[in-house]
DNA sequence: CTTGAACCTATAGTTGCTGTAGCTCTTATC
DNA sequence: GATAAGAGCTACAGCAACTATAGGTTCAAG
């Protein structure tokens, strides 16, 4: 039997993080001492440290509930969650190719500043330049 | 004099967000109508269309908040503006560098699923897998 | 049996908005 | 001058995914 610190500790997690996780049904409520105390069996061990290697794997919670799903259910076909992985990997590809440009354009304006006071300063300028932005509606933020 | 929803049209912003900012103090306090209703001037749609380039490329409000107290200061240094946006290219390219070992990662686990049901899934088994993260504490989550 | 670390609940804060409810104001048309 | 649509107003709740705090209780070692 585990304490929730143990949990944390040997997952990498905190502590408030795993009560959360129980909040949203991630984590199933677990078995509790006579003063109320959480503790868990290795099973739970095992299906946190499956969430925070989703997580790490940038796996939403949302998709995390659904592969959790189906790791319960052994007998299930595979196809749901390579479909989740995929969707999540076309996800990272899409961040990554917005950062890229992002990287572009930051490297743009700063290779251009020459120093000098905020009036001649070429990344406020920049900014300041709404020539190509304003009013055109590409969402580019996050 | 601009209405709150011409400077939202005029810089692909929602009505809502120009409040915020406003309410966030990035926005200055307009002037009103007799019926309380915001107008705008020229600088105001300007000083709107610099924060919403600087969101465009992925700064956040309080680095805006530096940028904007720059630009109101010509006679200022640019160095805080440069080194607000090195700081922001560093940033980007951290999130790159995650995501691609996240995209490697991804491309691994679905290149080797070979379908079937959930328990032979290599996807589930993947994640499953705590051989190499568990209690090694890389905070790669985002 | 005492002490101190670890646990408990509940609530608020983080970032950057977005959405809703239930009003009031402005402006064009008649 | 009346009316009606559309835009504006405030205030508050909600999103993701935690994180932090306050103020109290329990556990386990010595």
């Amino acid at each position: 039997m585990h304490t929730i610190g143990t949990l944390a500790r040997r997952t990498g997690t905190k502590v408030q993080t795993i009560r959360y996780y129980e909040q949203i049904g991630l984590m199933p409520e677990p078995g509790r001492t006579e003063g109320g105390q959480r503790r868990y069996g290795d099973v739970d061990l095992d299906r946190l440290a499956f969430i925070r290697h989703s997580r790490q794997l940038g796996f939403p919670l949302e998709a995390i509930r659904e592969l959790l799903d189906l790791s319960d259910h052994p007998a299930r076909d595979c196809g749901a969650a390579d479909s989740i992985a995929r969707r999540q990997l076309r996800e990272v590809e899409t961040r990554i190719a917005r950062l890229q440009a992002l990287r572009s354009e930051l490297e743009r304006m700063i290779g251009e500043c020459r120093g000098g006071t905020a009036s001649e300063c070429r990344v406020l300028e920049v900014l300041r330049d709404h020539s190509e932005c304003l009013a055109d509606d590409h969402d580019a933020i996050g």
